[in-house]
DNA sequence: TGTTTATTGAACATAGTGTTCGACAACAGA
DNA sequence: TCTGTTGTCGAACACTATGTTCAATAAACA
């Protein structure tokens, strides 16, 4: 029950534990995957994992736990919703097993957890902007465009450069397809 | 191994079950739910089902069909992708079913049979504007915008009115937030 | 070193899946 | 209304995965 960190134990089960199944997402879709080939791939014991986890989603939060933290202190910090793109570039291999399409159809836990996180930022971001447009409406919007073109970045592979990629989501973010051509000065 | 529909046996059964998951996602998430819990909802022999359906997921489309054949034309004439608000308005039901939260964590097979049209809807939208941004990733971070603001719409039942929704979409698609008020006259 | 405690591995009950098949009932067409 | 067709029933089956228990063991800690 105490199941401490300290414990060189815990850490090794943890640590291979949510090895396995990264390494399995990066194989196969995570619902087919089942928590008997997870324990397979680890060579830990069924009760083993029960003692740390609930169950599989438990175990992909944990896996990406560390990372989220990590993204979270990044996005207190900086204003622009671009943090993502920097931290997706940086951690590559767990955005690549844990947010592509290869998890779930169209989502995932984590694609959720990430989405929570840039809709905040996009809030901030707009409560100074003094808009009369629903403001959740506004943070779903925004966050799901970013979350969106992160997910296809992800999916490609992060073919594009990170420098482009995120002057991409600025022109995007900022304004029509067009860019900076609008079709008339600002009519009404 | 025929299966028509002119049999009015099998048009009832599939009612039946379509019906009986409708109603069992608008209590519990998709994923929870068991082909057992439609069977036992519909009153559905375990074998006809299979004699239908290949698992759950089919079910889940054949559910949306009918429903998406509709929007698939009504995409093809339309050149917005505002066509959406007006479907999901008039299909209410079927949407808070199939589309919202309740459906797995962030996303669904619907959630993603709805990008695609409305990224194809993008797609042919950008292709006449001869932008210098990957086509795809327009496409991806515009569809998932607008999916984004109409799962909210959903999951907030409605609660906006369709002209309202509709004005705000168009808003948030076509300008910063701060609306039509650019920081510049085109530069460049 | 001795003590604590995480891990093991097997066993177990439970639950869902997907398939089969004979008996039955509902159907379409004449 | 009759007749042949065919969808449905329901029970049985093998199979896979889940989640829990417990005594024995091995590893870690102090």
């Amino acid at each position: 029950m105490a199941m401490t960190d300290s414990d060189r134990r815990v850490r090794r089960t943890r640590r291979t534990l949510q090895e396995a199944l990264t390494s399995l997402v990066l194989e196969k879709s995570y619902e087919r995957i089942t928590i008997q080939d997870v324990l397979d791939r680890a060579d830990v014991g069924r009760s083993t994992f029960y003692a740390h986890f609930r169950d599989k989603d438990a175990l992909l939060l944990a896996c990406f736990d560390d990372v989220r933290e990590e993204l979270q202190r990044d996005f207190d910090g900086a204003v622009e919703a671009d943090a993502i793109f920097l931290h997706a570039h940086r951690h590559r291999r767990v955005y690549k097993a844990l947010c592509g399409r290869r998890i779930g159809v169209g989502g995932s836990v984590a694609h959720l957890h990430l989405k929570r996180l840039i809709a905040e930022s996009v809030r901030r971001q707009h409560a100074s902007s003094g808009s009369d447009l629903p403001a959740d409406a506004v943070a779903e919007y925004r966050a799901s465009a970013t979350l969106g073109l992160l997910m296809w970045w992800v999916d490609t592979d992060f073919r594009e450069p990170l420098e482009r990629i995120i002057r991409i989501h600025q022109r995007l973010a900022s304004s029509p397809v067009q860019a900076t051509v609008t079709t008339g000065p600002a009519a009404g």
